[in-house]
DNA sequence: CGGGCCTTTGACTGGTTTCAACTTCTGTGG
DNA sequence: CCACAGAAGTTGAAACCAGTCAAAGGCCCG
């Protein structure tokens, strides 16, 4: 909980009130390792900050394959955003991939800080279009660069991740094949 | 200008004064086809409101090629949000695909819009939002689909972009060589 | 020690790209 | 109104990157 606060503090000024704002209306839950954070088709009721562990948010598509949209890591935000905003079924799941603890926010709760954490709104803008922007070079990354060099790029921007998280997972957030992620890199091995 | 406005007040309300607001801190612009609503490599200093006309927004790569992130129709808007927001040059190139009016708003503008138009930080937020999730779909649609099926799953989402915009524009938003789009139409239309 | 999961490797396949040539379409100026 | 240039779309052949399938080996954990 102190991690969660002090994150958010670096972005927006909290007084000793404010925090305990976040402290009433925030609940910590774990999580062990293959636990579900969230599950397709289930609505999708919090929003979770990741205070310890590392989850993996997916699609299951027709064929039952797995496709990785986020790897979160201590200090990120998991959630299926359209289900939270809509209260429609979620199309992603949430599975942890170590053993977690998670801040959760319910709606209600989200509204309680607005209203008494001025500054939360902003908090929560910015927070917007960091991901927003991230995705757009994701998809820029997708439609210019070989697998190869999306591989490298990944690499340099989240060392922290490579060390962590199985290959495949890596693999099919960069859309390839775990098999292919394998060759690239016995290829720059060399 | 008049469209422009409406389009805000489907989504939040607004008071005659508050359409004042606008009229009153938003120029409209005129462009014609091939030119620029920005350049790669210049600051970002206008969000841009298409009221007229169509427009792409796209990348070039180390080898000259175009990877087209966006293609926008009347009603959506246009910036390079990374630019904009932190000053910093632009990756981004916004060139006309046929004559334009865009509404368009400067930063001191946003600021005394969001300062004076209650309703605003929240249309704001909503746009953001949408935006996030339409990128997060299509991540997905291109981790998770082939060629085709992107194709298809974007002229039943876009028909009107189809029926507008030259097809290597589409097969670059799609990331398909425009050859392999080409194709694909063929095949499809037995 | 056994089992599950992950990674690696090989052989094969196939969807897309690339390159190049040709056709079609469109807008502009003589 | 026609001619022409530039842009866009189509088609074929060859090359290739990456995916699939299958099997084996490595590693961690109970």
């Amino acid at each position: 909980m102190e991690f969660f606060i002090d994150t958010i503090s670096k972005t927006i000024q909290l007084t000793q009130a404010d925090k305990e704002v976040f402290i009433n209306n925030c609940l910590v839950t774990k999580l062990k390792k293959r636990q579900f954070f969230l599950q397709e088709g289930n609505v999708c009721r919090y929003a979770g900050f990741v205070s310890k562990g590392c989850l993996k948010t997916y699609t299951i598509d027709k064929n039952g394959d797995e496709h990785v949209f986020q790897i979160a890591l201590e200090g990120w935000w998991i959630s299926d955003m359209y289900s939270h905003l809509t209260g429609e079924p979620a199309n992603f799941t949430i599975e942890a991939l170590e053993d977690c603890e998670i801040v959760v926010m319910d709606i209600e709760a989200r509204e309680k800080i607005l209203k008494e954490v001025p500054g939360y709104e902003r908090f929560h803008r910015i927070l917007l279009e960091n991901n927003y922007m991230a995705t757009q070079r994701r998809v820029n990354s997708m439609l210019s660069s070989s697998a190869e060099e999306r591989y490298l790029a990944f690499i340099k921007k989240y060392p922290q991740i490579v060390q962590r998280v199985p290959q495949l997972v890596i693999a099919s957030y960069l859309g390839i094949a775990p098999e292919s992620l394998s060759r690239i890199r016995k290829q720059l091995a060399k």
